[in-house]
DNA sequence: TAACAGGAAGTAC
DNA sequence: GTACTTCCTGTT
């Protein structure tokens, strides 16, 4: 168990922005996540934070994973003072940080995400880490199960697969993974590539569009410079940005604060949703 | 309580 | 431009 000042950081925020679709709330404050094969339990109070780890686990791999050495305090300053819509969403999704997270897992991720909602999403991913996943024990005896590898998924095969509730998604989470067995899809080459050559690559990947690959190299790469287009945000740059949303303003960071934005739009929908609008 | 309709971080064809 | 799988949510 070790301490932490983190500014510019809010679990609640983050486990509702659609970035991660593993990290559950214990409890008011209190989180859980697995990433990385390993299980990390968290209490936020303000800009105080406990984490169940090493201080040697913590340098090794949360950190990292949280990506602590980004001053988002400086982009959210950053924002153009003009724009009273993006202010607004930075304000409001004051501790969104962008999560870096492992690449395999966010492209059999997102592809679960397309044409999907948050919640079935995050039950498809939890369902597949159970039933193909490795059981392991965390803290406290906690069972938890971790994500998957392509082995283990070309191993389960379509029969699994197709118990998962996945709808036509399944497909494409099998070929997947029979290309990362087989080498046409190299997960290690592809962290080397640049933004453009990643994002091709990605594409040509059965059950990979131009949107999930987006989201690919923002969450599982990150390339920050991606500014996935997705339902919401389309919504949003029609709305706010006529002109096209001014990336080139934001040179290589637009992703992040189109996180902001998604967030944002999300939060007002189950809002105004409850409100009975 | 249970059935029902609408819709969901899109992609392949 | 349209079909796609299944499930979640809110409504009746």
């Amino acid at each position: 168990m070790i301490q932490k000042k983190i500014k510019d950081m809010d679990l609640a925020q983050i486990a509702d922005s659609g970035q991660c679709f593993r990290m559950e709330r214990l409890g008011a404050g209190y989180y859980s996540l697995v990433a990385f094969g390993k299980y990390l339990e968290i209490h936020q109070e303000g800009e105080e934070f406990l984490f169940s780890c090493t201080e040697e686990e913590f340098g090794e791999v949360w950190a990292e994973y949280f990506d602590l050495e980004t001053d988002y305090g400086k982009i959210k300053d950053s924002v153009d003072e003009e724009d009273s819509y993006l202010k607004a969403a930075v304000a409001y999704g004051h501790g969104i940080r962008i999560l870096r997270q492992d690449l395999w897992e966010m492209i059999i991720s997102f592809l679960i995400s397309q044409n999907n909602n948050i919640s079935r999403i995050r039950n498809s991913v939890a369902l597949l880490c159970k039933r193909v996943g490795e059981e392991k024990k965390g803290i406290n005896g906690v069972v938890y199960y971790t994500f998957p590898q392509a082995d283990a998924i070309v191993q389960a095969g379509m029969e699994i697969l197709g118990t998962l509730g996945l709808g036509y998604r399944d497909k494409y989470i099998f070929k997947i993974a029979q290309a990362a067995e087989e080498g046409s899809l190299d997960l290690e080459s592809l962290g080397h590539r640049d933004y453009e050559t990643a994002h091709r690559e990605l594409m040509s990947q059965y059950g990979i569009g131009r949107k999930v690959a987006d989201c690919i190299c923002l969450f599982g790469l990150y390339h920050t410079e991606a500014f996935p287009l997705d339902t919401h945000v389309k919504k949003i740059v029609e709305a706010h940005y006529p002109q096209g949303f001014p990336a080139g303003r934001y040179q290589g960071y637009a992703g992040i604060l189109q996180q902001y934005m998604f967030y944002y739009d999300l939060q007002k929908i189950s809002v105004s949703s409850k409100r009975g609008e």
